[in-house]
RNA sequence: GCGCCUGUAGCUCAACCGGAUAGAGCAACGGCCUUCUAAGCCGUCGGUUGCAGGUUCGAGUCCUGCCAGGCGCGCCA
């Protein structure tokens, strides 16, 4: 099984409910940890002097604004006091400001609004951000002192198919939150848990078998260089012959028994399936290798034992000939308890136990401190019934984070699931073609004295991007409509506009013939739009966090657009290389160096292929 | 029937743990290229956040009930 649903029926999702996101390490923002302590402090004071009676104290939250002119920072705390202390907000801030310890990061703290205690940063506190940011290969972004071990379960296609569009958005997904995760220091295991097990194997094993027999090496490859074809051919063999579906049914037993004969013609097919899936890989950019592939089958020779320990634990019953798991917690149609059914009635495992399987493996043998799976939101009741399950079991330790990151459908423009003319799924391969072809169009309407080579070079990065980026630029819970314009459009929050920023970006250096590592001078922030670019600039460590924890890449997408406006922007109203003034052209140099620095990063981790010139 | 997800501007999407005046892009309208890539920038227009209650100093966000769409609920994956 898989993490789809196999054969001519829709798949099945499943999504997930409440308990999830423990976030990992606590949010490590530089500024918020050394403004909470003197908060604290200042709570302490007016405890002490009776002004708040001393069962006030709580939690401080500490926000960035969204309107600069309330400052960088703020806090709601004496909001949530004033009933409490019997005081109004404002004068309650008032006291708690004047009891507030000073501190060089902050320039001035004020009272706004219905109580909000703003602060503002100091610019020398800024500009520090921005020197050890630029002067860091991660940019100045906190890295754990104690690294998680994370196993991301990701891609997962069916291996009896072809990709089709399906499998773009756990890919995709996934594989940003990947980078991410590696690049603030965490060991990422990839878990790419393709579906090679399933039932269709007989079939297509027995359909293989019989076209070796007839055609003979050289036709047969031909034959699976087409896999979708071949599927088709093998299910019409199937339905027209019970000769040939006796022989499926057949193939399937023995292969599951451990054949040698089946598993070597199995093996073979495998391996033409998931070289077509790392073609797509590799074009795709996407940091999935050979080596991350472990489906289904692995966990083969563990399933019956994953039963038994069930069983062993008192976990099992038995309904209706099958083996099953009942949990409390959930409940089917009539209201009654809802079975995992571990085992049929006759004999064989399902989806659930490998599932299980794996879950132990990955939490025994890969030792992993989270699981994260980036599955259709479909499948999530099946994902909280398998976590619930392994925690129960003990197979997973109660403190390891297990959580499903269901993301919905892609939809066409008309809003209906995405299809081709004639009603079936549409390729990857045959997506990504059509988005590279009318990338290559735009790109040479534009630019029509590029060379061939320049061109294509260009129309795949800004094509393959762009269809990633209308991935990741949304909220993955929800369903979205794919559109070709609107994703290859140079406006708005798409690929093509984020790598223009940056080729911007790189054309000032290459026309100054500066290196963007050898900046020098000071940061000198006297305009609006070099301060609203630097402020910006600095959060990105803490953008990635979020994407960390969340399993969220859209919101570095939205930061990366962020940041690519507040440059374009600076761009228009700082001229760099002619300002007049030598430090301004430095310090400007510098501001223009680090948003590259973090275009550059941000697109990486995203799986996106900056280019110097386009 | 039970459960989960979704509902924000004409369209596509944002909105961090409940915060301050709900933000972008497209579309429409109007400006800016003798100066670092105009694939850009600046501006105008556009909202009863599905509806109704509730909690709160404060609700798109939390609670309850409706409405609409999608999905799921016993031997598929």
């Amino acid at each position: 099984m898989l993490r789809e649903a196999c054969c001519e029926s829709s798949p099945f999702p499943v999504q997930s409910p409440a308990s999830q996101p423990a976030q990992s390490p606590p949010q490590k923002n530089v500024m918020k940890e050394r403004l909470i302590p003197l908060i604290e402090s200042a709570l302490d004071t007016l405890i002490d002097d009776g002004t708040l009676p001393a069962d006030a104290k709580r939690p401080v939250q500490i926000d960035r604004t969204k309107d600069k002119s309330h400052g960088d920072f703020a806090t709601n705390i004496a909001l949530m006091l004033a009933k409490p202390a019997g005081m109004k907000p404002r004068d309650l801030a008032e006291k708690l400001i004047a009891a507030l310890p000073s501190d060089s990061a902050v320039a001035k703290v004020d009272i706004a609004g219905p109580g909000f205690i703003n602060f503002f940063q100091a610019d020398d506190w800024l500009t520090g951000l921005l020197e050890s940011a630029l002067a860091d290969d991660f940019l100045g972004i906190d890295r754990p002192e104690q690294p998680q071990t994370v196993v991301v379960d990701y891609s997962s296609p069916n291996l009896a198919k072809e990709m089709h569009v399906g499998h773009l958005r756990s890919t995709i997904i996934g594989d940003a939150v990947v980078r991410t995760l590696e690049f603030l220091g965490h060991t990422v295991i990839r878990q790419n848990h393709v579906g090679d097990w399933g039932t269709q194997f007989g079939m297509l094993l027995a359909y293989l078998e019989e076209q070796k027999a007839e055609e003979g090496e050289r036709e047969l490859s031909r034959e699976l260089a087409n896999l979708e074809t071949f599927y088709r051919a093998a299910k019409q063999r199937f339905d027209e012959s019970d000769t040939f579906a006796d022989r499926a049914r057949a193939l399937v037993v023995k292969l599951q028994s451990g054949d040698d004969y089946c598993l070597n013609l199995w093996a073979e097919f495998n391996q033409v399936s998931l070289s077509h899936c790392q073609a797509i890989y590799d074009r795709l950019g996407v940091s999935l290798t050979p080596s991350d592939v472990r489906g289904e089958s692995a966990y083969n020779d563990d399933l019956a034992q994953v039963v038994a320990d069930l069983d062993s634990k008192g976990l099992i019953s038995e309904s209706q000939g099958a083996q099953c798991v009942f949990m409390d917690a959930f409940k089917n149609k009539e209201g009654e308890p809802l079975p995992v059914i571990v085992r049929k009635a006759g004999g064989g495992y399902l989806y659930a136990t490998s599932d299980l399987a794996a879950l132990r493996y990955r939490a025994g043998t890969l030792q992993a401190d989270r699981m994260l799976y980036f599955v259709d939101q479909r499948q999530a009741l099946h994902f909280q019934q398998m976590f619930t399950l392994a925690k129960l079991a003990g197979f997973v330790p109660e403190q390891t984070e297990l959580a499903h990151m269901g993301f919905g459908t892609m939809n066409g423009p008309d809003g209906r699931p995405f299809k081709t003319r004639d009603g079936g799924t549409v390729k990857l391969v045959d997506l990504l073609d059509e988005a590279e072809q009318r990338a290559f169009a735009l790109v040479q309407d534009k630019n029509p004295q590029l060379d061939e080579t320049e061109l294509r070079t260009i129309a795949r990065s800004v094509g393959i991007g762009a269809a990633k980026y209308a991935d990741l630029s949304k909220n993955r819970n929800s369903d979205y409509i794919f559109n070709f314009e609107q994703m290859l459009s140079f406006e708005g929050n798409t690929a093509p506009y984020l790598l223009y920023a940056y080729t911007r970006v790189a054309s000032v250096f290459r026309k100054a013939e500066r290196d963007m590592n050898s900046v020098n001078g000071d940061f000198l922030l006297n305009e609006e739009a070099e301060q609203a670019l630097a402020a910006r600039l600095v959060q990105f460590g803490e953008v990635l966090q979020n994407v960390a924890n969340k399993g969220q890449p859209h919101l570095l997408s939205t930061y990366l657009y962020d940041v690519a406006g507040l440059f374009s922007s600076f761009y228009e109203h700082c001229p760099i290389l002619s300002s007049e003034d030598e430090s301004i052209r430095n310090s400007r140099l510098k501001l223009a160096a680090l948003t590259a620095r973090t275009l550059k990063h941000g697109m990486e981790l995203l799986g996106l292929s900056p280019l110097e010139r386009m």
